[in-house]
DNA sequence: CATTAGTTTGTAAGCGCTTACAGAACAATA
DNA sequence: TATTGTTCTGTAAGCGCTTACAAACTAATG
């Protein structure tokens, strides 16, 4: 069932049939609708390789994150696949692990699979974009790169990110105002925006004139227990805090394992303030109070962006877009 | 840059280049090695359009899955990306949501494809399963379809369903023998799954000569707070229960977090038990005790009984898994 | 009616690869 | 050396589609 199968049915060439599968203006109506129906008749659908091969391109989008299993990635990966899709292209997903290795090696895959352009979903490419920026400018130059919370500054790269700073830098001022004078910063990377995320935090202390206090910031694992095993190390060795911002709602989960396991009550001796609003924040009691980072938001615009480049239209090398504060039950700000 | 290319350079035919591309054997070492040198020099990348209509296959296996923001299926989706991967398999992923029209539509879009094997991810897939069998039975005898933790019995169609029945049989035992009543039993869905764990609840209880107490069993949404609520009506309108049994762990969350609210204590007064092992389960304080429905182990299963199915040899028709009931602590087994 | 411009269609040459088949090269045997 | 069998390589015909170009047809104009 083939090209030639519809046209030898409708009476016309295989150039007719191409065109109307092309949408092509030059056709008559009365064709088109001829060669529509036997179509549907035959219940033909074109070859996709042959498609490919003619036109240099399968409508496909390539997209690497590094852990499906991540709430957030997850969520952005069903967001991109949903837009892409209503696009009218398809996706081919990579989860490469943390392993730089990998990331290459996939993102060579996509490429020899002549995907149409690159989505990096996440910040977690930073090795990518630090150690082999050249190779990513490089591949910039062939077809789009999409970062969906990464930034770099080539062309062919565009950005959608998150306000990150001024969401950390909203967050901690909404804690010093409410009273709070010892805020314990947790983060899990050094990535983009993770170090945008701590200056906020650093910009928030600055403007009402206090000091950053290097005892108060601290990296730590990604992962439901580290952050408590950290805060209780903390305050054994007597550091003293009312309040704890972190870069992840995994470390807010920690946190408040921390405190309910010290019998410390929230929000009224510890503020906790997550980030990412994803459904760990949700599963503890309190709640966490957490920041959205409108990854909806962020993928659509993401896909949005990557059809005007693909449209020829100029597009924004990088698009910022506001965070939401969301509070639920480990903090109480009244403001 | 094309076979073309390399064929020159290397003063060969590109007949040659290709059977050195697709490892026949009937190529001189020599001449191997020159190739293979000139194709690393050239940076020659075969391209997948032509290979395609050549072999009229792409390796690509079409993932559908109802939705990647449930941890337990975005875990799904990253072992089956993997495996598949390492098998030489690209995937595209498709995340269908919950509407029948929408997986339908999927499905004939990954056929269109021309992906070499579908694999529906999920229990999710009833609706197609059950009213669009004839469906689902016809496309089977096209090509592979692969159902993780779903079953329907026709050729071309493989299982690897996770043993629900008996882990559920297992946990309600413990419950039982462990001195618990009055044992709630919350689920989702009627998914395959969902009936063989209702099942294993219901003989649980038959084997210790108890009766089934309808108002003991009760659907419920699958979010955080359903759970709660639900029992909360329960336990105001006089239902006396001293455990919950889950069929997911945002149920479990819920029961967690209806405790927690009315001051009762978990385990003594009423034991939880999740279901998945997700990361939800180690969100809350206590831990869930769960099961580990085996993910990896069912995903990897999956695409090694699609590769037998590959390379000729016959494969089973349904795989059964056994689960893991994980402990931690909203139980006291001691046995 | 002839001419011109515009619209619609068909022909044929790719796109880059695979592979059946035929032919060349080589080694082993008589 | 001639013969046979083996191994290796090249030729050429697809795979199903797109599209430049040419051809045919239509309609409008003088």
């Amino acid at each position: 069932m083939n090209i030639y199968d519809v046209s030898k049915r409708a009476g016309v060439s295989i150039a007719t049939v191409s065109r109307v599968l092309n949408g092509n203006p030059n056709v008559s109506e009365k064709t088109r609708t001829k060669v529509l129906t036997i179509m549907d008749e035959l219940g033909y659908t074109p070859n996709v390789f042959a498609r490919g091969l003619g036109l240099g391109t399968m409508k496909t989008i390539g997209i690497m994150c590094s852990d499906s299993s991540d709430p957030y990635l997850a969520n952005a990966i069903y967001y991109l696949e949903q837009q892409l899709r209503s696009n009218g292209y398809d996706s081919i997903l990579c989860c490469t692990g943390s392993s730089l290795e990998n990331k290459r090696s996939y993102f060579e895959l996509l490429l020899s699979k002549r995907v149409d352009a690159v989505i990096l979903a996440g910040s977690k490419f930073v090795e990518l974009i630090d150690k082999g920026n050249d190779y990513l400018i490089e591949a910039g130059k062939e077809l789009p790169i999409m970062l969906v919370n990464g930034y770099l500054d080539a062309p062919g790269i565009y950005s959608t990110v998150c306000d990150d700073y001024e969401a950390v830098h909203d967050a901690v001022g909404k804690l010093l105002d409410s009273g709070r004078k010892d805020i314990l910063y947790l983060y899990t990377s050094h990535s983009y925006s993770g170090l945008n995320k701590v200056h906020g935090y650093k910009d928030a202390l600055a403007d009402r004139g206090l000091p950053v206090r290097r005892e108060l910031i601290h990296q730590c694992a990604k992962d439901l227990t580290a952050a408590r095993r950290l805060m209780e190390d903390l305050a054994d060795s007597g550091l003293r805090f009312d309040a704890v911002m972190t870069s992840d709602d995994s470390l807010a989960v920690g946190a408040v394992k921390y405190a309910h396991g010290r019998g410390i009550s929230v929000p009224e001796e510890i503020s906790i303030i997550g980030y990412n609003n994803s459904i760990l924040s949700y599963c503890t009691d309190p709640e966490i109070s957490s920041i959205d980072t409108k990854v909806k938001e962020l993928c659509i615009t993401t896909v949005d962006t990557l059809m005007q480049v693909f449209s020829g239209g100029s597009a924004p090398a990088k698009t910022v877009i506001a965070a939401d504060f969301i509070q639920k039950q480990t903090t109480n700000f009244s403001f």
